[in-house]
DNA sequence: CGTACGTCGGTAAGCGCTTTCCCGGATTAC
DNA sequence: GTAATCCGGGAAAGCGCTTACCGACGTACG
């Protein structure tokens, strides 16, 4: 691996020369020196060591992601939100997926720090769990102190810049249509219990039940994983204990793509005889039958406000933004009154 | 930031004593000194510099994959087969999304030269830009000459490990079926012409086509983003330019989704009136309705096994490894008879 | 009891780069 | 003609770490 030395060599000047030349620092020179430097870098196929650049000029330029999983849409679009503006700040971003995996999360955490990464963006949900919880927090507090920018998406829980989606709102308003439109059987097909997205979004569910006089007992709450298999297994269970539900909430999308699954092959008609209600509003969401109505949250804006605000200049109060964004209900052909209204 | 001098002070140590214990080096130390150094980084919250460790000891760790777009299906599944291998591996795998911009495929194969890659997998399809494809060659080589492993999926034209789908045949299966099935007006929803991708998925089915005694003619193609949206504007164009096709072809499952979405929205019946078909496999595929007729591809294997071979010690003989992976025909419902038989 | 050796730590030389500081020569000003 | 001022270029320090290499001490051996 060719390194400036050698280019320097070749080209017959020194290293400082050649890396000025090659940096385009301020500092003016010679023509002739400069054509002769770039010469040899081409020659030499010359790549500086990013590692060592690093070292030498002490700022941080990459900034790291955390997610649960880049495979999941839902990661996706709000990584692909980030990306964006990465990109236009010129960062390289560094993804790491912990497969909801919280000792994962404490590791990349320390993995990105060594990294010197000059943010870390945390997507996903939070974990009901304060010892982690706690460590979590003081893990980021000391990158934090020594000059690490953090940025989270959905965790109010932490320090730092927060990006919030409206998950109580959200579910509050499936509630509102859903006992508006007449249902009061309502089975709910929810994520993994210690999920802080969860429990957020049964909150605003159980909150609109409330406003109705209805009530969402614990049994008509089924948790399994937050995907579609997780969708298909917690829908058997509910047919099971409860076949009398007119309506079938998912707390996310690939969830709901489960759940139509399992009705589908129990020959029970959307939204004829059930309806099902999603939530995140992935793609897919307008392409599965019947279209699917759910909850819009704009993921792909969200990552890059979050890294918007990862970005940015360390704030002159110190004190972290917070910033809130709505969700949206879009009706689509998954949901409808109750059979025999 | 804390650095090994200071916890090496803390701890009354000598540096080098405090890196062998941080470090597990195999030179034995006293369990005494040992718990100095221990206690000193956690006291100090020390993490070693990422940077000046890869400088110092000049190995290699890190993994760079070049994709097209993670928040794609087709890559995100890929990328999680890439990820499991490499995590297993204790490697850290940096992602780099190109966008379809070749000349970012370039600058990011000189980014991860930079940062000392290990390896560097290029997933996704190749481009029919001889200029292109030299340079980016050239550059393979190049970072291969300095010891980079460098693995491609579905890319025959480099050098390098490689794994490759079966393209051709997969579009073979379609047309063998389709044909079979008594379709002969055929029409093809295709991604950019400047994709080998779309020319050998094209080449296997005017292979078939002509093993039946049909034709496919270049104005039953037509060519479009490899999105959804480029599966729904090109089944307008060929539904006003050939509206007798009794099947459509997509070559890959996102502009099937296209296609199905587009002919929903006319009230044309799938399979009745038009039989629709995939290519990939994606999850997604079985979930849409009706479900998806494709070619089923092993994504996440195929990523796994592409970091398998760029994992490896280098071969002895220097010879690239190819590993070919076969394309199986999934019959859903989306696939039929022509309407009349 | 002296030599040889094995143990455990420290010293210091880099890894490849950036950047401050300095120096010699060419200008310019007086 | 001399002094003050630039200006382009190099020498060298240092970023934070690893790892030969060396040295001191203790033990076992002849």
């Amino acid at each position: 691996m060719a390194t400036l030395a050698d280019v320097a060599r070749r080209a017959g000047v020194s290293p400082a020369t050649a890396s000025r030349i090659i940096n385009g620092s301020p500092k003016p020179v010679t023509d002739a020196l400069r054509e002769r430097v770039l010469a040899a870098v081409e020659e030499l196929q010359y790549v500086p060591n990013a590692h060592a650049q690093q070292l030498a000029r002490s700022h941080r330029s990459a900034v790291g992601v955390i997610v649960h999983d880049v495979s999941d849409p839902y990661f996706s679009e709000i990584t692909r939100g980030l990306q964006r503006v990465a990109t236009e700040h010129g960062r390289l971003v560094i993804i790491c997926n912990t497969y909801r995996d919280p000792d994962k999360e404490l590791e990349y955490v320390e993995l990105l720090r060594a990294n010197q990464a000059a943010a870390i963006i945390l997507a996903g949900s939070g974990y009901h769990d304060e010892q982690f919880t706690n460590t979590l927090d003081a893990k980021l507090r000391v990158y934090q102190s020594t000059g690490g920018h953090v940025a989270v998406i959905g965790r109010h829980e932490h320090s730092g810049h927060a990006v919030i989606p409206a998950n109580e709102s959200g579910g509050h308003l499936i509630g509102a249509e859903l006992y508006g439109l007449g249902h009061t059987r309502i089975g709910v097909v929810a994520g993994p219990r210690r999920l802080t997205t969860t429990t957020d979004r049964l909150a605003g569910l159980r909150r609109a039940a409330r406003e109705h006089g209805q009530k969402l007992t614990a049994r008509q709450i089924v948790y399994a994983d937050f995907d579609r298999s997780g969708g298909v297994t917690a829908t058997a269970t509910l047919l099971e204990t409860h076949p009398e539900v007119t309506a079938i909430v998912a707390l996310n999308d690939s969830m709901a793509i489960g759940v139509l699954a399992q009705l589908r092959s129990r020959n029970i008609d959307v939204p004829g005889q059930i309806s099902v209600v999603g939530f995140d509003d992935m793609p897919i969401a307008r392409d599965v039958t019947p279209a699917l109505t759910t909850i819009r949250l704009p993921l792909a804006d969200m990552g890059a406000r979050a890294m918007t605000l990862a970005l940015q200049p360390p704030e002159p109060l110190n004190t972290p933004q917070i910033e809130h964004v709505a969700a949206e209900l879009v009706r689509r052909e998954s949901s409808g009154p109750p059979a025999g209204r």
